[in-house]
DNA sequence: AATGAATGAGAATTCATTCAT
DNA sequence: CATGAATGAATTCTCATTCAT
């Protein structure tokens, strides 16, 4: 259970079953907002996807949208962990940036339909929850912040360096997001490896000389 | 009206009434779409906001979904329209080039609003519709992509002009979907112009010498 | 047009149109409540039928309930009409008595669809108007058993007669009330045939003797 | 709870309970239909009559059509059981064959409202419904049938048969249906007697005779 | 802790009727 | 007289939430 999750109240006191049953229920969410959306889904269908009853799903959240809250929380957390066992600090090189674009990219066609869900029913979120999962976006997109600055040999303004993040961040979640345009043209390699040769450019980077040096 | 709001029927015979009442509905609608989303705002908040009864609401359509395909269609047909409008292909050149892209993301700052409705909502229309809009999107890609083959100096390869059509279609609209992360960085002039620097520097294109020429 | 259509209100002054008008509504009404039944079936609908306007209707009628009164009452007129032309009361005899029978029974079979309505729908009429019609089903009976009274040979009771006549108009109406029942194992004229025959029976007459003595 | 009933789904799944609500709506529904049709009868006055709210009434049905279905399959069973009690084919006899007649009419003279509610609404049910209904008719006269032809001293067609029990069939909700007419003239022994009396008759049943011999 | 029956506010949609043109 | 757009009360049905067991 993510530090966060405490903010839904429970009224069951066993954290270790709270989390368990919190686990199923996201399960549940997703499996059923994949398919028809947030509003769509009734708070049955998602006890019975979850696997218990309408009155105990309701002993582990107050209101539905608590339910989307931890999803998105959820979903934001895994991408996260995934960023972040993916970044290695320690020694930046152009090809560590690469690496981490590359990871985040086959991160985001793993989890297409997670991040279609996010952003489609964040919105629904009221002001409080709302604002704490965006936060969470922009955490991630200050990692890639970071990395593109520790990584590059060249300096770059922090307004350009975060630009360029924002627009990996999105071309990643594109890739999900219009899938029935783009899986059409590009196998994942190809996206991958054409996104990675144009961000290379435009940062002015020759890759094979920099990957020549390097090496 | 569009020739595509036929689908659409209405009980009221007199078109150019149709076509007045369902304006009426569409900018009320949005407004409302706006604030609240397409789930949380109600048939009867439509109709109240666009100055009629629910009764007349209903003689313009036949069911919710309809308001929301009447929206999606109105705001793609306009971005459509001052897209085509930005188009001037006869005089192919890279300025031609950044000038469409600049009044593109002009548009999208703009309609910014109007864009988020249909990112998040378009997924509720019923496959049909949904399959109809998805395309006028294509459609709009497929006029920045034929500008792109045409204004460039050099040979692209289809896919790669695709790509860039795509990048370009999203990044657009992310100034609007991100606003809250982008507009607290840029305004909206320094991000069209790095936008396009970093555009041309991935096409590798020296933009102070290709004007130069072009002078 | 009846007398009795005067009881229902009309804006318009001319007679005769209001005549004219009143049949067609009749008509398309009566082929409407044959598929869907009155309350399924919408004013705009019969208004459309019957060949001209909601508007033009409600200038012929007050409520959806006088259509209801005029079908049945032009419904009962017919019945009445056609009964009254086959009874001929100067030569009372027991075939003549058949032939009355038979004649309603093939009159029914007529109307059969027209009968179910009114069985179905004189429910939906308010008080007066209900009244009215159920008068006017009195009144067709009361026929009924003054032709039994008078052709038959012997004295009869006036509760017997009774009884007989609505025996035979209900027989009559049950021919098309279940007609998915009988018309699978009868023609109508075996069906006419075996009724006039328990009919002559159980007024214990033998039909031949009769028949041979009138002839 | 007849085993028909589980045609109609129910979202609580203790039977028991269900098969209660069920009786409860069922006593509700009848009543106001007794008084205002089904289709003036809306859902909200169905629940309140029943006892309940209209939440818990859609807990145990899914339509308002699944409310007439319930109503019109707990008459026909009602009919049936106490038919069903009443005939004893052990001991064929023609006064077997007038108890079984006689006990009808009693039943039709107690159900008399509940049989024009049939008689009337049936056909809003759909065709399946619908059908399923019928059928249960059918069965009622075919019980009917057996009795006569069983009973009676001397062969009878099965066609004529047929006829003879769909006449008393319709005789006896006649005394229902056609109340205002029949009831001010006959008390119910009467009408009884009578029509058993032109039963017999048309049957060349001399009863006086019958009954000394089987006397 | 778990269950699931009960609740009722709220939502979409219909349709008889009116009335200005 | 004829039209048909406008109206809004009424209706069916849903679903988040509660609470007694």
């Amino acid at each position: 259970m993510t530090q966060n999750q405490n903010q839904i109240l429970s009224s069951v006191k066993n954290a270790e079953l709270v989390e368990k049953r919190r686990n199923q229920m996201i399960k549940g969410a997703i499996t059923l907002f994949k398919e028809k959306g947030f509003h769509r889904t009734t708070t049955r269908e998602i006890a019975k996807e979850s696997g218990f009853s309408i009155g105990t799903l309701y002993e582990y959240i107050r209101t539905k949208e608590d339910v989307l809250f931890l999803v998105c929380d959820a979903i934001y957390e895994q991408v996260h962990e995934r960023l972040e066992s993916a970044i290695d600090l320690e020694n930046p090189s152009v090809t560590n940036l690469e690496k981490v674009v590359e990871s985040y990219f086959y991160l985001m066609d793993e989890m297409q339909e997670e991040v279609v869900i996010m952003y489609q029913e964040v919105k629904s979120l009221k002001k409080d929850t709302k604002e704490y999962v965006l936060q969470k976006e922009r955490d991630m997109v200050g990692m890639l912040e970071k990395v593109i600055v520790t990584c590059l040999p060249h300096e770059i303004s922090k307004q350009d360096a975060e630009l360029m993040a924002n627009n990996i961040f999105i071309q990643g979640q594109m890739w999900g997001f219009r899938r029935w345009v783009l899986q059409k043209q590009f196998t994942l390699k190809e996206y991958i490896d054409r996104q990675i040769h144009y961000l290379m450019a435009s940062l002015a980077i020759d890759r094979t000389i920099v990957k020549d040096k390097e090496a």
